[in-house]
DNA sequence: AATGAATGAGGTTTCATTCAT
DNA sequence: TATGAATGAAACCTCATTCAT
């Protein structure tokens, strides 16, 4: 594995930007964590909102990969769920700086217009938050699940997720295994009909 | 009703913040868009910083304000959960540009050491939150509710309602009455023993 | 003695320039401190610098004035020497304010034009400084003195007293009466033939 | 002699405010003098106060090279005395531009504090008023000066000076060789028993 | 005569981006 | 390719001065 200098650019500004924000990650010490020169970074990147979105992009891709692992398409709705939830917990839980980034993205003016392209469709991707989507609604329809709109399925199963794993990167509460799988079976009450 | 120059001035950083968060409202905006001159704003607010907590502070009175009024105390756990999530969702559905300020604030520094403070008891108020908190104790201690965590629970509850509110001021759902007493239940259904 | 606005006002800008200098004064301060508001100093003066000027003139009277008390003009030069300079060193101890005040003044663009003035005879008044300049001339002519440029014996006579006042004034020594004398005498022994 | 930007910085900065005061030079004015923008002078000092303190202290080094230049340390007091003054009127006289550099630094902020911090030791380094400094405390034990505390022997020695390099530095006096040495006699002579 | 809220020019500093080397 | 010095727009803030009351 030979680190690049295009990853270690990312790197850096991944984990400043988790850390601080974007306005605590200035183009200059993005660099100096990288080892390279402040000019470097735009032989890679047309400018620090391409980078910006490029890294969400990244990340969005490892999620993608790692949650869609094994993933039992064959069994049962509440199969898919439990094992789908479990994964994208996991990998929050295990990857606090990507979950940190994501937040900082979605709130801001990137996360927004993220989020519109793709409920209108301009952005039709396969990740897990789609996922998601097709399990709900299958759920639905096979009158598993609650017959609620899609989106509000959604937050009832996301919404606690990101809440408490926020909680927990600040240090305020500790998630292990057991209390994931007891989470999970209350997502699942709050959507399961 | 007189709108005075501080009312305008903290309508106009409320709006510009909530909208583009805290670098997309510079100073020279926020005075425009109230109608005054910059160094206007630094007779009623000492910095930038404070007048972003005080907005913070107006908000949280005003939510607080609304969401205890008429608040049934005496009447059994999964009544006040009611109640006090209703109310708490009607008041963010129709101020969306608090909520969003509201969520700039608590993903800046701003909002992690409030939170922090928080937790640690040097800041005991007693808003709508904090009601909530002692309403899940006791449902916890009666066994009305599920034995987890006490920051658990709250992400059960708390969690789908911002998640789907966040989608609901970006107009990506429409939430409506009857949509508002279902999502209720399905959190009520998650925290429930 | 009814101190009138005006005064007030001078007083508080020799007070807050003295200590602070001429950028640690700013309007505001002074009206505050002058139990006035701002723009009431425009009233008494037509803006910030003829204001200090105006203070620079006052004090200049009073030093004057005291200075040339009972002053021996049919006494030996020696003895009008030691007459002036012993009320000119008591005055400036005593009056640590206006010392400060001078400082600043001499030492910002206001002190230069005003010496350059006064030795380009714009500026012809016959204060205490003007009568050691004829003491000098008189004790020049008459050989009682070195025959030195006048500016010369000046420096030689005034230098040390103003240097040893400042130290004074910044708490680094503690001038006493004797030590007037001593200091007088040396001075003295600098000038004379 | 390549002359850098850092050094038109300084340069700059030195000529702006030994004429016009701290509040005179803008860091605007100093950048377009030393053709360069305002914010590379921010390469260079990591703000205004570092460049003004940075400043003096070149100065003060300079000073003190020169002026303890084939200083003859083992002969009496009096030569002592001689050449050190004589080296610090050259230098002054030949540098207008640091000496009211000094000025403006020693009447200010800055200024005071380093003073102090001097007085109290904070500051231990061999410059040429300390070296004065010993000059004089040597010459009082060994009774060729008068008995005078250090303070004020210190102020008959170097008030004139700072007084008359004033007058010339805004051309009210010519100081000669020849003057040099008849005001350096003169001061002797004010501290000489 | 007096007030003090309002103004806006101007000061310091940061930082994304460019470009000569 | 890579560098990092240089740029300058733009951010926050202060304060002398004005003017409606």
């Amino acid at each position: 594995m030979i680190p690049d200098k295009r990853t270690d650019i990312l790197q850096s500004a991944l984990e400043l930007i988790a850390e601080r924000g974007f306005h605590g990650a200035p183009i200059s010490e993005i660099a100096q964590k990288a080892n390279v020169a402040a000019g470097t970074i735009y032989r890679y990147f047309e400018n620090k909102d391409l980078l910006i979105k490029e890294l969400f992009r990244d990340i969005e891709d490892k999620l993608r990969e790692t949650i869609l692992a094994s993933y039992p398409a064959d069994k049962p709705v509440q199969d898919q769920f439990f094992h789908l939830f479990g994964q994208l917990f996991q990998y929050l839980l295990t990857h606090p700086i990507h979950f940190r980034y994501m937040e900082q993205y979605f709130n801001s003016p990137y996360g927004i217009s993220h989020r519109r392209d793709k409920l209108l469709g301009k952005n039709i991707d396969h990740d897990g938050h789609d996922t998601l989507t097709r399990i709900f609604e299958e759920g639905i329809s096979q009158k598993t699940l609650k017959d609620l709109p899609l989106a509000v399925i959604s937050s009832l199963a996301i919404g606690p997720m990101l809440y408490i794993i926020r909680d927990h990167t600040l240090g305020f509460v500790v998630i292990d295994e057991s209390l994931i799988r007891r989470i999970t079976e209350a997502c699942w009450d709050a959507i399961k009909r």
